[in-house]
DNA sequence: TGTCGTACTATGTCTGTCGTAGTAAATATA
DNA sequence: TATATTTACTACGACAGACATAGTACGACA
């Protein structure tokens, strides 16, 4: 076993991309990065996972997508931008209080080593 | 909204089953009230979703069933009862460690009211 | 007799995740 | 200059846990 598996965490990659996205906008690549970072690579989320993300959550109204060309931001490729919009702050807020919800239930049935 | 959706919860419901079957082998119907209980209301298994927990659970090694008749244990229908396996006190164990670490990681991205 | 609670089984759908694969430009390295 | 690596995606399909819906059947109670 390494680490933590996806069902776990299901549901709880939008919440990762939104917590970033609600700082400044950004792109796949580097949210990606920043997710491995901020966790100390102890996760790291797929490259498939935050793309199908992408597209769920902009279907939802969560987030809003634009190109930024490569001459505009002096750099690299071009890469398609995320902001998160109102209602993705929205529920963001709400996902975290169901996740303060979450722990609490979960940890009525969880054993720290004791036996 | 209202409480927990099940995608966070999903890969959980197996905890608490065995947290429960840890203490004594008990049934579908007896777990589900039990989990009502200690989650005072706030989270109520689906029935499905508890009974094809079984199935796998038990296909996969970490329950055992028996049949128990109404004579012998003298009250009401009869029960599909399921012990805990060794091998399923190793995963509880494991998942146990794995909730820890996915704690960890998802509470860094997570803001708790403050704006 | 009918309703409610108990104790399930069967079947099929949904959706987030992820494996695999491929594309293509930019940058680093030899 | 040629090649490898990093960057930045897209497409497609499969998997599995959760769950909706439906039905069965027995027992208790009024």
């Amino acid at each position: 076993m390494a680490g933590i598996s996806s069902d776990v965490i299901r549901g709880y990659n939008d919440i990762m991309i939104l917590y970033i996205l609600k700082k400044e906008p950004s792109y796949g690549y580097e949210i990606s990065k920043t997710i491995r970072q901020m966790t100390q690579d102890k996760y790291m989320i797929k490259e498939t996972t935050l793309y199908s993300a992408f597209t769920r959550m902009e279907k939802n109204g969560y987030i809003e997508s634009y190109v930024c060309e490569p001459d505009e931001s002096g750099s690299g490729k071009k890469r398609t931008y995320y902001r998160i919009t109102e209602y993705g702050r929205a529920y963001y807020e709400e996902k975290c209080e169901e996740w303060i919800l979450t722990k609490e239930v979960v940890e009525h049935f969880i054993q720290k080593g004791e036996e």
